[in-house]
RNA sequence: GUGGUUGUAGCUCAGCUGGUUAGAGCGCUGGAUUGUGGUUCCAGAGGUCGCCGGUUCGAACCCGGUCUUCCACCCCA
């Protein structure tokens, strides 16, 4: 016997019911981006590497799924890297191609390219599947979707308020409520680190910092320490740890803490600009929050910093997540456009719908009538009404074999048919149709146009 | 990449300290019911106990390896 077949770590079959729901979540999501004026475009599932490899840090090319050359690629192998044990050195000679990480990276790639076609601000959005060699985990897979838009050649801070308003509608369609849509700025995070002397070692202090929810103040004190932030340093971001009230009070104390901060202070007027324009604009469903700890590892974002957590009591990661970086398609030889984007995470907002029970009971789309198949000649009676009827729109279809009547009912049964029609000798002489309802089992004999009335109902 | 966890019928899971022929529920097939499904009753099919190796008179059970599942860390959607 054949070896049973699987599918690789990481990775997931879908079936109808979960395509459906999946569907119904990327139909609102993307409705509500053309809504909002963004413009899909779509990119290849593999780039070149060196157009991926150094654009999401050391931990980041660790993760991206490389793709063997094809042919004979062990002749141009790099053997003093095999012999030396230089699995990167080894990597970039056989491998030149690799699965997309993000959609962002590769849409900074495409909008280089198309540079002379493009009509700034270019509003794009991109719904594609992403890879990422990392082990999987709840709410995380190799292989997952991302629905992206961003903004590329506007430096407004309306785009930033767009873009928070654009999470609220979105999460508002899917019913999803108790939603946090939280803010930070990059400017503020270096400010901070400037002013406590520690400008030097701004990805290791905000890295800690990031976990003051999970591992608490001392945790992240420790871990401080342990990247070698002095002490002295350490004792003077304590304000932030205590950090409470409303988005109004937490201001006023990075106000004071970042004074003598240009960088800062600049952070903090961006912030200001997105808060009271929000607040004079208010969210239908989510909550905006400032939350200074947010730091988002994203090497490339250099002002707001947005990331969204799922409903209080549901233990999920990020759902979304997003920013502006300011000079990202400048590593391809773009200088002076600034980008801002947001992400939504389709497999994790599943899950979320999924454990609230949110799904509506619509989303299920199955045939609304299966009409029996009593031979060839009753098929073919039958065949006109389907035809008819789908000519009206109503899901029809007929029962491809002459099997027992029991296996036939039991088939629209289990796919939840909510109609069958019965259509043998009897109704062929009389010209009319039997349809039975299986939900009450009620049964009547139509014509074809009532027929068609009654299911379009 | 680090640490832990899981794998027995199509599915969910029992299976004692290593001991005859590995079980249940659901599902599936057939029948009770030749133009009536979902309920009920009867009968039946279905397993290389993830895979490879080892210990043993004997392994689903113990040991090693490997793959897979899930979880935590790192990182992230």
């Amino acid at each position: 016997m054949a070896k049973r077949p699987g599918i690789p770590k990481g990775t997931r079959d879908f079936s109808p019911e979960e395509v459906s729901k999946r569907n119904y979540i990327i139909n609102i999501i993307r409705s509500r981006f053309e809504l909002f004026g963004f413009m899909p475009i779509e990119t290849p599932s593999f780039e070149n590497s060196e157009t991926l490899l150094g654009k999401y840090g050391d931990e980041g090319d660790r993760l991206i799924f490389r793709i063997l050359n094809s042919g004979d690629f062990l002749r141009k192998a790099d053997e003093a890297a095999y012999s030396s044990g230089d699995s990167t050195g080894l990597a970039a000679s056989i491998s030149e191609k690799a699965l997309r990480y993000d959609l962002t990276v590769p849409f900074a790639r495409y909008v280089v390219m198309h540079q002379n076609e493009i009509d700034f601000p270019f509003k794009r959005y991109q719904i594609q599947p992403v890879w990422r060699a990392d082990r999987p985990q709840k709410g995380r897979f190799r292989e997952f979707y991302q629905c992206d838009a961003d903004v590329v050649g506007s430096d407004s801070l309306w785009q930033e308020v767009e873009f928070i308003r654009l999470y609220d509608a979105v999460f508002s369609d899917l019913n999803l409520e108790g939603v946090s849509i939280q803010i930070n700025n990059r400017k503020v995070l270096a400010g901070i680190a400037e002013v406590i002397g520690a400008k030097d070692r701004l990805i290791d202090f905000t890295v800690a910092l990031d976990k003051l929810d999970k591992i608490g103040a001392e945790g992240v004190k420790k871990e401080m320490a342990e990247k070698g932030i002095s002490q002295e340093a350490i004792e003077k971001v304590q304000p932030l740890f205590t950090l409470t009230g409303d988005n109004e009070s937490r201001m006023q104390v990075l106000r004071d803490l970042l004074r003598d901060s240009a960088t800062g202070t600049q952070g903090l007027d961006e912030l200001d600009f997105v808060l009271k324009a929000i607040d004079s604009l208010p969210l239908s469903n989510a909550a905006l929050k400032l939350n200074v700890t947010l730091a988002r590892g994203l090497n490339y974002y250099t002002g707001a910093i947005f990331e969204v957590s799922a409903p209080e009591g549901v233990s999920m990661g990020s759902i979304g997540g997003g920013g502006r970086y300011d000079d990202l398609t400048g590593i391809f030889g773009l200088k002076g456009v600034s980008g801002v984007g947001i992400s939504f995470g389709l497999d994790r907002i599943y899950l979320v719908l999924e454990e609230l029970d949110l799904f509506p009971a619509s989303v299920a789309q199955t045939t609304k009538v299966l009409f029996l198949n009593f031979g060839d000649k009753e098929a073919l009676y039958g065949m006109k009404a389907v035809a008819a009827l789908r000519a009206e729109g109503v899901k029809a279809e007929l029962y491809p074999d002459d099997a027992k009547m029991k296996k036939q009912m039991s088939y629209a049964d289990k796919r939840n048919i909510p109609f069958v029609v019965l259509a043998g000798t009897k109704e062929m002489e009389d010209g009319v149709y039997t349809l039975k309802n299986m939900k009450t089992g009620e049964q009547q004999q139509l014509n074809l146009s009532e027929l068609s009335s009654r299911l379009n109902l």
